[in-house]
DNA sequence: ATGAAAGCGCTAACAA
DNA sequence: TTGTTAGCGCTTTCAT
């Protein structure tokens, strides 16, 4: 490796100090403009690279954000990350990025690499084994700030971001009722995360809310997964009376859902109707497009990482920041896999 | 912000230098065992975190590795970020991830970041926009490794991990002759990239082989995006002859197409055949399903990673490594949108 | 097997 | 407006 120009080598070939080249890098108000200009085309000159690790050991930061996700290639998820990027980028932040594929013990581990990386944020959506907490506690105690994001913990702890996942199922099951259902089942994933705990809650009380009796295996866990519709539907056959109303807490697994059923002859919506969640372009494409809860991925990314690069300014200048939950809005999109009824059609996409 | 624990609090707590803590903090073999053991326990006792800034100052590498993609909320990319991720962080190196949203501009933004934060290899995935590479040069002149993933630039460059683009454009297009069709349209993106260039060479070549004559209108150019199916279908009707076979360079996309023909009655595959690109799970959910070419995101995401740090490596010991273009097997997986006759069913998929 | 000393390149307090 | 000086915390010769 060659040697590196270093500001040194520029304040000799013009004959400043090192510090006025290092104030006029950073583009200090105290330096004359011309020298500024003097120095700046020295640098050019001399392919002068500034030492990222220099100035980070003196000034105890790294412009450095870290992204913890259960999967990087879920539709939900990056969307989620492309909002970060986007928003991230523009005030001048990295983003280090990592998966912990839904194990507590990978997200432990890259805890630890963050930590040790010495991010000056972290952002994160937690795995669906992660239960406490602890595993951020050097973060909690060095007063890095933590915003959790969609998947965040049960217990009391700083910020997050999130949308009222049980409004959202509440809303969701409420309207298949309007359709006239009587019999809903619901597939959600490890209840362990608040997402799919919340939507529960928010599908049981609608159901109660119109007096309808809960029934236990109504409800079914799965992993949502692609190959999670087949089993889904296989177990709806089986139930007695069969349910005519289904919601599924994502979209591809709906979507499979939706296949399994057309597979056996069963029609969506008149015999049962079927509700995704997350607005997936998969929702939009197949037959019938399905009804589903608009959930704001981009948006959940940007404004976390909003919050958290104000939580960094605010930290800079001393302020202490009060623990927050911030809930974006969601949106039910009623499409052809619930309308039952050609009046209550209000998309004309039948 | 507290003060930090450093090596010299840890050499001071026991009575050793600073110099044998860092040792056998690094687990140097020439300190006793008996010394590092205290080492570590006094490390632990105190709460000592490493300083990574110090280190890579001295070290002069990060363990960071940059990657720039077109867009992180893209099915493919974030698979292929999935596969990096995972045999990174194996590695021990972490991703820096950044978007270049497709434009040039944003690309040089982020290369000049990931220049200047240090990282210690990087992988790229080209821009729309992009047709030069000099953005690269600041790495290619100080040996740091890049490596450039399905999108690679056209001109003569270091090291790329693709499919063969042409070689399955080629066979989708053949299998739709084989299927029966005699005008068959091509809906791909912007020519500057090789993956849709290297397709159109493919389908081209594959009509030739059977003497059809190459219909320039035939050539679809679109963003591939969800809307575009409707304008790429609303062209198809105004030719005439009709196109009976349809190959789109992506399954969104081609899921897109597949909606606005059947909205206009027309029978897949009966009257015109689709084809779609990457087997992202909205082919195997649309109906018909379609055939598409599988395109390994996550397994072109882990080679190029694993050559990367291979180079790494490499350099680290001096060894000189040659250019090398990796060409990853594509399948091309047939599926209902394309099987016209029963006889030739090989998947049961209908 | 251990230590002393120098320096990686930058920034900030203080001085002028 | 500019410069002097002293580290930030670690690693690495070179000694011992």
């Amino acid at each position: 490796m060659k040697k590196e120009i270093t500001i040194y080598d520029i304040a000799e070939s013009i004959g400043f100090s090192p510090t006025t080249v290092s104030r006029a890098l950073s583009n200090h108000p105290r330096v004359k403009e011309n020298t500024k200009i003097k120095i700046f085309e020295a640098a050019a000159k001399l392919g002068y690279q500034s030492n990222i690790f220099a100035s980070n050991l003196r000034r105890k930061h790294t412009f450095n954000i870290g992204v913890i996700v259960p999967r990087l290639n879920s539709p939900f998820q990056s969307s989620a990350l492309a909002g970060m990027e986007k928003v991230a980028s523009q005030a001048g932040y990295n983003l280090i990025i990592s998966q912990s594929l839904e194990s507590l013990t990978k997200e432990i581990a890259n805890t630890k690499t963050m930590f040790n990386s010495r991010v000056d944020g972290l952002l994160v959506s937690l795995a669906a084994d992660t239960e406490a907490i602890d595993h951020f506690e050097p973060f909690f105690k060095k007063e890095i700030p933590v915003i959790f994001f969609d998947r965040v913990p049960e217990q009391n702890y700083g910020m997050g971001v999130v949308i009222d996942n049980e409004k959202a199922a509440f809303e969701a099951t409420a309207h298949l009722i309007e359709q006239g259902c009587k019999n809903i089942a619901h597939a959600l994933g490890n209840l362990k995360i608040n997402v799919y705990a919340d939507r529960l809650k928010g599908y049981q009380r609608a159901l109660e809310s119109v007096g309808i009796r809960h029934v236990p295996q109504n409800v079914i866990l799965t992993d949502l997964s692609e190959e999670a519709g087949e089993k889904i539907v296989s177990q709806l056959m089986e139930m007695k009376p069969r349910p005519d109303g289904l919601l599924v807490s994502n979209d591809s697994c709906a979507a499979s859902c939706l296949v399994a059923l057309k597979k056996r002859g069963i029609m969506v919506p008149e015999e049962i109707a079927l509700v995704g969640f997350n607005n997936d372009v998969i929702s939009r494409m197949v037959e019938p497009n399905l009804t589903t809860v608009s959930y704001p991925g981009f948006q959940i990314g940007e404004v976390a990482m909003e919050k958290l690069i104000q939580k960094l300014v605010a930290n800079e200048s001393g302020i202490r920041q009060e623990k927050e939950l911030i809930i974006l809005p969601f949106n039910l999109l009623i499409r052809a896999s619930t309308l039952r009824t050609v009046s209550s059609n209000k998309t004309g996409k039948l």
